[in-house]
DNA sequence: CCGTATCCTGCACGATACTG
DNA sequence: CAGTATCGTGCAGGATACGG
């Protein structure tokens, strides 16, 4: 055969998990959208929210995730104006991968400790 | 209330998130057991199963890999010495994530064409 | 309260060549 | 076949201070 049938199943599975990491990848893009799904919808509750973030990674992160359609900056007038950010409907259909990954990092705990 | 609950839930999640991350975080390791799941044990396959891949960048993430008991390095004697590599049963518990990836990665190719 | 402005550092990742 | 050896680079991420 010209190309392996492994290496071709393979191709069909890593293209769009690739996809899907070029977006998601990196250490706080989850853990904002989880924060803002917690119901965190200020900046600074999200900063508090999250051990360790400085602000100006916060604020990059979150221009990128809304860039990506991943939440919604939304800006009310008034004194003071009022800034908040909110999950969108396809950021919502994170949740699966979150809850996978939650439940892989609990176990893999358990795992490592077993172990060695 | 002295922590918003918002707060104490968000980090009852992202803490087990960011242990999975830790260790499945990059552009390669997700790819790399998906290759190996798929069938290919042998270095040369899994190479040239993940295009871009360099021979350096993969070494590298076998050995991390094996260390973090995701995959067996299995030596087998004989004329030639065969290594091979294969999922471990921890690794096998990433499916559940490596899917969700891939659903959502097909997904949201659909959703940027669409809005963009 | 919601961010910018600077400055800094490491390492993840890459290109290319070579080896037992 | 299964990797090392060198060399190189960008950018994710961090520390700290400041601004409308």
């Amino acid at each position: 055969m010209a190309v392996k049938k492994a290496h071709r199943y393979c191709l069909d599975t890593v293209k769009p998990v690739r996809d899907a990491l070029d977006v998601l990848q990196g250490k706080w893009k989850l853990p904002i959208i989880i924060s803002i799904g917690a119901g965190n919808d200020r900046y600074t509750d999200i900063q508090d929210s999250i051990p360790g973030i400085t602000p100006k990674v916060l604020a990059k992160e979150l221009k990128e995730l809304e860039q990506h359609q991943l939440i919604n900056r939304v800006i009310t007038e008034g004194y003071p104006v009022k800034i908040a950010y909110y999950t969108t409907a396809h950021s919502d259909t994170l949740w699966p991968i979150i809850f996978a990954l939650k439940d892989w990092g609990l176990n893999h705990r358990k795992q490592i400790f077993r172990k060695v």
